[in-house]
DNA sequence: CTTGACCCTGGAACCGGTTCCAGGGTTTAC
DNA sequence: GTAAACCCTGGAACCGGTTCCAGGGTCAAG
């Protein structure tokens, strides 16, 4: 059956005992990330290295890891990037020893940088849309007077748009049409 | 020194000799795209095998080669996919050839579908900026009153939104906070 | 002892458009 | 003869968060 807590040292109530400690599955069940990612969060240096129980396992103290993973979280879902974070949080963990000042700056500075990504990608996906609005309603009126089986070349009446303009051989892209960025899913 | 276009029983002049016949490099100049990307389309599918020379060089026939390289680049601005634009293209191909009829509602409810991704897109990248709009002047103010050198707590401030409901354990995403949805940068 | 749920590790797969590589060949210009 | 610019091929790297895998171990209940 499944284990209960208590193996590891830990009762649910905080009482003498210290910390609360989590096992990797219910830290990702109260999370609600897979101990994959866990792990990978690790991996990444995002996560601390937790405490390990006498077999290798790894134990979770609740009220250091549970507010990280949450802030993790957070942060990704604004853009930011697992070694962006990386960086900072190391660079926080380390402030919060002594030696250096925290990261305030350059997170604040991080997430200036995200948000005017965000609003070219915005207007990039506006026009996007609108270019891709057009182009159906004008596709819908080219099929209604098109002929069943008969072809209504729609692709062919694609919009231009910012061409490669024939001979430089340059990128011309002012704000590049439409770059990564991608901001993260819940769990794919 | 660079070759010219003659050697390939080809002339600029659309004369007596059939039609335009171009090089990888010309039809990448012409297009914007390099000749590494040429050779990817036709391995993908939506670039038809040209002819070859005597020695095996590719020879692009202008009048076809040219119209297809903008309408593929047109449609993956839009953000349709390799090989989505394969398969209609495919089907294109062999609809002008007689057999079978061509993909125009296919295409068509291709793009619906694309529109409706993207304003579901938009939507999650304008909270998105919200959010981090508000966050970074959440932020400011909060430095403002901080100490140098004096840990701000930043990234703890981050909103909630959305939680994973600790004890399901499930996903709960109603529009998936920001997907792929990759629409084609010019080239990076 | 077996079953089943959990845990460990390091590495690879995934997405998709593009680029880059190694290890060849051809043609023209000097 | 050699440089330089072009061409060929098939395969891998890239991005980044997540998942999946193989091949192990641990521990409690039956």
């Amino acid at each position: 059956m499944i284990q209960d807590s208590t193996i590891l040292d830990t009762s649910p109530a905080e009482a003498s005992s210290g910390p609360t400690l989590l096992r990797p599955s219910e830290l990702a069940r109260l999370t609600g990330v897979s101990t994959d990612t866990l792990r990978h969060y690790e991996r990444k240096g995002v996560l601390p290295p937790p405490r390990r129980a006498a077999n290798g396992y790894r134990k979770y103290a609740a009220n250091d890891a549970l507010p990280r993973i949450r802030t993790i979280r957070r942060a990704l879902r604004l853009g930011f990037t697992l070694d962006e974070l990386a960086r900072v949080l190391r660079a926080r963990d380390t402030a919060a020893r002594g030696e250096g000042s925290p990261p305030c700056r350059a997170v604040r500075d991080l997430a200036a940088a995200k948000l005017a990504e965000v609003e070219a990608r915005l207007q990039d996906l506006t026009l996007l849309r609108d270019e891709l609005r057009n182009t159906l309603a004008e596709w819908d009126a080219r099929l209604a007077r098109t002929a069943e089986d008969e072809r209504a070349g729609l692709l062919e009446a694609l919009p231009e748009t910012g061409e490669p303009s024939v001979g430089t051989g340059l990128c011309n892209s002012s704000s590049s049409p439409l770059p990564p960025l991608r901001v993260r899913k819940k769990h794919p």
